[in-house]
DNA sequence: TTGCTCCTCACGTCACGTGAGGTGGC
DNA sequence: TTGCTCCTCACGTCACGTGAGGTGGC
């Protein structure tokens, strides 16, 4: 068991996030101390820490939920989907970087 | 003189994204039909896409203020800034892409 | 009673998207 | 009157940020 606090502590996000994360029902508190303080079980560091990479990867909050429990060949599938749009979205930040650069020299 | 709906179809964004540029006053339009119609001077279909151009760059929109007529030394400099913030986010993008590469292998 | 910690609302942010409801001339 | 076009609100979206106001035990 671990309070909400060293939760947000041991993943580096806010309670706020993870307010976030129970709204979608990706994360729930398994209990509340006597003074109301809620309480996770250990695993749930882990489940953090994987939403977030879910998030780097550009997934909504309310798709992660679809794909957090799915079995490895799905989420293969979708990770490769993402994987490309990461690709498309690289080579348009590189081509802005590119105009900038062109800007700035014109300047 | 041009209609909005026009303005709209050259500069390929929607009236609701002229009204957001309005809000933060980088555009207004010069006058009215006797129906109500809006007008702009033809001059805001190059006033729009450089405040695209400045969105592309990662500028928010009220920011853009601060710059579109700024002189070129100082519009230069915070360009510059631009460009190492955009560096950065390739190189954030670039390692999230590693990653993602990495636990499709896995998979 | 005061201080401290943690709780639960609930409005604010950002750049628009998306209706709703109204208008004027054919 | 109906249809069409365009107008002006104003709530919704997304993932939290940021208070406000309340609670329980030292």
């Amino acid at each position: 068991m671990i309070s909400l606090k060293n939760l947000c502590i041991k993943c580096d996000v806010t309670r706020r996030a993870i307010q976030g994360y129970e709204k979608y029902r990706l994360l729930e508190p398994s209990s509340k101390t006597n003074r109301g303080y809620l309480l996770y079980e250990d695993s749930c560091i882990e489940r953090v820490n994987q939403i977030k990479m879910f998030q780097k990867f550009g997934f909504k909050v309310r798709e992660i939920e679809m794909y957090i429990d799915a079995k490895p060949e799905i989420l293969k599938e979708v990770l490769i989907l993402k994987e490309k749009e990461l690709q498309g979205k690289k080579e348009d930040l590189e081509e802005t970087i590119q105009q900038l650069e062109h800007l700035i020299h014109q300047l």
